[in-house]
DNA sequence: TTTATTTACGCAAACGTTGCCGGTATCGTG
DNA sequence: CACGATACCGGCAACGTTTGCGTAAATAAA
């Protein structure tokens, strides 16, 4: 583009000066005569001056931008998440890269790759579901990227993380269940990998274990790819319908998972709750217009993209090493609507 | 950030070369021996060598990121339109700079400013509904800035624009209620500056025209905000519920109207379609599973950002001045469901 | 008046990269 | 043996900005 935009340089040689002058004089240095900095000033704002972000970034070693990676952007969770993120990240100046790993780590790799060479200062990722090698994350953070993680983090990797308390949301959901009578209640799980997976799942398991009933490995079912193939949620609800012993009650652990389940549940014209109870992870506003109205595990999103978000921008300002890390846990939401109480 | 990555003079250094041999050596020149060029080579892969984008960016002038600026990125219809977007720019190896306007001009110039700032080489933009005074957008467009408009486009600015057929959406939406016996069509509509909005209302009216059915002003309501604000969808609702002869059918003219007079009816319990009819814009898959089914008109959203950012990516990339501009118009696609019809 | 101090500005280097211009071997040709 | 051609490589400037250092003029102190 031909877009040229005017520099220092073109101020200092229209007003006789040298680069220098004019530098120090736009910040406000006080080794310039007040009446020079008047007159570089208003010449500046006269031609609208802007500094050329590109060269302070090189001078600077630093962008002022943060990249972030999440699986999918139109996802609900993801999309409030982002949301938080850039209303920190705009108000200190700096900008957002998004990409999405679309829950593939080939993907992922690639993109930490880009946005890497691309120079960000900083990495706030929910990493994606696929991921059980984390050392191409692990040397990044060795070279002392900051990095934050949200959602679903990484264990080994010493950093501030912000996520839900996944156990209890997961705890109270199932208990929930317990208190109105079910009897077998299945879970439909994402990734095993994923950490967020194993706490949900803890939850579930712990509520049952404190009332009493028997864990049954054959009603957890797990899909390792979040949801994101809609065949992988087919072939767990068809494994649930075709036990023996059928399910009365369905807790899942996805966002992706609990829309498409519902959606395959309808379709099946199983009714909820009366042949299924149903409660699921999702962040999207519209599930009170499903019919039935649907019972919600929901994130408190903007939340945590706005802790992470700041998070990553003490990681990135501070002056020295940082050796505390934060773990930010935050309370989950749980909406009980027609679709999970008799 | 410590983070310090390799750069071409190190490896200069170590191999006791110059800069400028290495770089060439990097780049394949014929001036430079394959075996120096191997010993450049394997070296440079030795020690992970990334080419530093920012050097590049000043001395190039580009920086291969584009801007975007939608209203609402937790609207279905906008992520899934940077779906379509971020597709096609990494391919082309550009990232994408993503922002909101939350259809406030204020926050718009704001962006605008900060973007081209921030050197963008090329935006992709919908305009805020508040917006009606284009002189900024215009000003960037002098400057000969590439800058592609969807969905909500501006009429006064010459340059590529990705569009649905609006005006046939909804003239199709409108028929099919006439069709199906309704008599009196209302319409809700998002803010009227917007080049959408009169398309969409054409469409209305014209459909009322051609089945001799007198346009009545009491039954168009407008959202300045396109339903961002909760309350203006109630106002306009309420209006129409108030009216002596009421609406007995209802297209809505914007994704958030939709589904936020949706919820209002359903709070009313005003049955659709029995009392009401309806149908609106709407993205998002979910509205299949609202009691009862929705019916909307749905846009290639995701095709509709991939076009928009493939003519971007030809008008940055372009040498000659480009002075031929392309107005893409894809097909909405109309699903009726339980909703509208009786 | 001379010297010391302050005020106000310019010069040049640096960030990482490319490209122009130039230079030095080595080789081939007559 | 001399000369041009070729192959291969280095020096320097430039992109826009900041900053340490230098320095002239102006002012203050002796």
């Amino acid at each position: 583009m031909k877009f040229e935009a005017a520099t220092i340089k073109d101020i200092a040689k229209a007003l006789g000066l040298s680069t220098s002058t004019v530098s120090r004089a736009l910040r406000d240095s006080y080794e310039i005569s007040e009446a020079t900095k008047k007159k570089i000033k208003d010449y500046a704002a006269a031609i609208n001056y802007r500094p050329n972000p590109v060269a302070l970034s090189l001078k600077e070693k630093r962008t002022l931008s943060i990249g972030v990676v999440v699986s999918e952007i139109a996802n609900t969770f993801f999309s409030q998440v982002i949301n938080g993120i850039e209303s920190i990240a705009y108000k200190n100046g700096y900008n957002v890269i998004i990409t999405q790993s679309q829950e593939s780590v080939a993907r992922e790799q690639m993109i930490l790759d880009y946005l890497t060479s691309r120079s960000i200062d900083g990495l706030i990722i929910s990493v994606s579901g696929e991921t059980d090698d984390f050392s191409y994350l692990k040397q990044l953070h060795e070279k002392s990227l900051p990095i934050v993680f949200f959602d679903r983090v990484i264990e080994d990797i010493d950093t501030h993380k912000v996520i839900i308390d996944n156990f209890q949301g997961v705890y109270k959901a199932t208990t929930h269940f317990i208190e109105n009578k079910y009897k077998r209640i299945a879970a439909i799980a994402g990734s095993a990998h994923l950490s967020i997976t194993k706490d949900r799942l803890a939850g579930y398991k712990k509520a049952l274990a404190d009332h009493q009933i028997a864990v049954d490995e054959s009603l957890i079912r797990f899909c390792d790819h979040g949801g994101l193939m809609v065949e992988e949620v087919a072939t767990a609800v068809d494994a649930l319908l075709a036990l023996k012993q059928k399910p009365d009650a369905l807790v899942l652990l996805a966002d992706k998972i609990t829309t498409e389940t519902f959606s395959l549940l309808k379709k099946k014209n199983i009714r909820m709750p009366e042949d299924m109870a149903v409660i699921g992870f999702n962040n999207s506003k519209y599930t009170s217009l499903f019919s039935p109205a649907l019972s919600v595990i929901s994130q408190p999103a903007f939340e945590m993209g706005a802790q992470a978000a700041s998070l990553l921008l003490n990681l990135i300002e501070s002056k020295r090493a940082v050796t505390e890390f934060r773990l930010e846990c935050l309370p989950p939401e749980i909406i009980i609507r027609e679709s999970s109480q008799k």
